[in-house]
DNA sequence: GGTCACTGTCTGACTAGTTAGTCAGATCCG
DNA sequence: CGGATCTGACTAACTAGTCAGACAGTGACC
């Protein structure tokens, strides 16, 4: 891989791929349909389609990081708001749900394939050590009650995963409101000092990757 | 499908294919070698391995169904640990995992396949009203604080699917004794009474399904 | 009791479709 | 020219589902 635009070029396609067709029907050729180049290409690049998702899973926390280092000078409970939605975004929002639901598909898989279960273990430790830090940061600030934010920032990330299951699975829109709302008055909206509030409505952008982010069908 | 040894045989083997090759490697040969007939006589049976697997999920609906019948007169503290049994078993249980893990790329697929995601949110509708019932039990007995039970079922299942998702494709113990640790002690501890506590550890059996419980590779 | 016809169950061999990955050679660029 | 990049055509492997026919049980009629 000389040339990173390639690499871009191959990896935003595997996005969007991921998105119309999900995990399991990716495919080599759904990959290069979305390049101007061939699906031997692909394969000049990369050794094997599983080569290309180890990599692309690398591609996706680089983005994150860069998100992540962006927010890193605004308030705490900004910055939660802005994690908390970067995992329970809203259903209309149809590229982050269908992108989303192909990487549930990826975690489903990591069970059965080592180098998957590596690379998602590194993302997610990542994940949470950001939002511990996040969580850290407010305690000091006095924006957040005092916790164990090792402990609230497992709690958070395995309801806010388990919401998704259901979201995905289930496109059951009150349910998720109902997961949404236990979730944020229950825990986050427990986590605030006195007088703190979570900002209105942050729906963030800047999560989606690639230069045309729509992802229609 | 006349015989309802023959639906057995033919699920009770699916269910072993499951924990064996998990979802995606699931075929109608493997479900075949697991019985002592042949591919052909599953398709005999069934029009498609799709049908089959709808129906598989209706079979397990029906073994959960009898498996909290039989709870129903315990004290709500021990159904609800039993409950939380079921959903965050340890590690140490090899069957279940692997059977959770295949559950867990079934539900992946759900959103592209509209019978599939019917069948779940059947099966899930059913265990969410199921803890509910529990919950309402325990406040109506004294056993659990007052609490909206809609709210928290919905809460605690969201926060037992997470756990579950990172332990199955993390795999990795002492995170997933974090959530349990931070799930148990923060919202199943806050749920009960004053001097009322859970049982120790429960670790109940009889969730398996067949005739030979065992998964073995 | 024998045998014949009928029906439901079951099977081995087959087809058709799909896809990862290969490879010989084309093309581009310095 | 020579190396890197790229491609179309191909192979090999796999699997859902089909189908013609084997087989077993059952009952009926002689």
């Amino acid at each position: 891989m000389t040339e990173p635009s390639v690499r871009e070029a191959i990896l935003t396609a595997t996005y969007e791929a991921l998105c119309e067709h999900g995990y399991t029907d990716l495919t080599a050729q759904a990959i290069a349909d979305r390049t101007d180049k061939s699906k031997s290409h692909i394969f000049y690049h990369y050794d094997s389609v599983e080569d290309l998702v180890v990599d692309f899973i690398d591609f996706l926390l680089e983005r994150f990081d860069e998100h992540a280092e962006e927010m890193r000078s605004r308030p705490p409970a900004e910055r939660l708001a802005a994690f908390v939605d970067w995992f329970l975004y809203g259903p209309d929002d149809e590229e982050q749900v269908a992108f989303h639901t192909a990487l549930l598909e990826l975690r489903a898989q990591a069970p059965y394939n080592d180098r998957y279960r590596e690379q998602l273990r590194k993302s997610d430790d990542y994940l949470r050590k950001t939002l511990e830090e996040i969580l850290r940061a407010g305690q000091e600030s006095g924006d957040f009650q005092d916790h164990d934010e090792t402990k609230t920032a497992a709690l958070l990330i395995a309801a806010f995963d388990g919401a998704r299951v259901r979201q995905l699975t289930l496109a059951r829109d009150e349910y998720l409101t109902e997961v949404r709302d236990a979730t944020t008055d229950e825990i986050l909206d427990g986590l605030l000092a006195d007088g703190v509030a979570f900002p209105d409505e942050p729906r963030s952008a800047g999560t989606s990757i690639g230069t045309d982010p729509t992802c229609e069908e």
